[in-house]
DNA sequence: TTCCTATATAGTTATTATTATTAAATAAGA
DNA sequence: TCTTATTTAATAATAATAACTATATAGGAA
């Protein structure tokens, strides 16, 4: 499924303006990337990003996409569905619960809310499938990441100075 | 992490009962591949649970871990943070929106409902990091997955019957 | 515009995660 | 205890992701 002209074009003049405004390199590649992701509205894997760009630059390789993938998602211009990087993490607790997951390195917490269990699913959403359980996905920076990143700024200033 | 000790007994109760209704073999493995993903509040990986499980199983080979988890998700007695199977997944609707997931195949759709957006966030969830986002997930499986099922379950009813 | 240079890319190789295969071992019913 | 279908360990195969390096390019300076 496809999105709307309007909000695709809206969504490219934020990538733009993004890099842009951080100094990093506008490049051809790195456009398309981005479009492939922000046309679709069924969430794409790799591989279906990398063979949609290769229909328009037949040559990118696909350590480029996913280095302009990752990217984009620091910059906060593109996000993984559930925990960051590809790999399967487990939860053995079947009653209602809730998330906080940390975007940078996947660190997840539990958290009980009784306001969020019973939320009403809404008859559209039943019309995909037999719903089981619905929870809620706060998504942010803990805080041990949004430390690390402050290091790494101090470094970059240090080396600016140089 | 760990959990409470009688939620843990409740846990290993429950899978016991579910392994044997269902006729699938009660083997060492599965009970302690079980145990340690259930003992734990922090979500582990393959690798995670792997290594805990060895600790008192020193024989245990990965593919047991891998082939013994998909069985536990499949009767719904675990499951894993965000879609099944390790493949990252993009999304670049970074405005308020909401998921439901199929626990089978992975399939996503987004949706919008409004009553959704603006939920109130816990300051318990506020002490574990910057809060970006908050989005529903939920979960089930999609009409496509279902289908398969009762075909798969229809060629074990003849299989039986021979 | 043309040139310069830091940064990004393509192509390739390496690493890590997951799945398949098969002979030997074992749980659970007779 | 015996039997047999299932399950396992060990290994090999495949798939996903990341690293490396010589070449190419975006974007600022002249």
């Amino acid at each position: 499924m496809r999105i709307e002209p309007p909000e695709l074009k809206r969504r490219m003049n934020r990538l733009k303006a993004r890099l842009r405004r951080s100094g990093v390199k506008l490049t051809h590649q790195r456009l398309e990337i981005f479009r492939e992701v922000a046309k679709s509205l069924d969430h794409p894997d790799v591989e279906t990003v990398f063979s949609g760009v290769r229909r328009r630059i037949p040559t990118i390789s696909l350590d480029t996409v996913y280095r302009t993938l990752w990217l984009l998602i620091d910059f906060g211009l593109l996000t993984t569905l559930g925990p960051p990087r590809g790999r399967v993490r487990l939860d053995a607790n079947m009653s209602s619960h809730h998330h906080f997951i940390c975007r940078k390195c996947g660190m997840t917490r539990d958290f009980l809310n009784h306001k969020f269990d019973r939320l009403k699913i809404p008859n559209t959403v039943k019309a995909l499938g037999s719903v089981e359980s619905t929870q809620i996905e706060v998504r942010g920076i803990c805080f041990r990441c949004s430390k690390k990143n402050k290091q790494k700024y101090r470094v970059q200033r240090k080396k600016e100075k140089k």
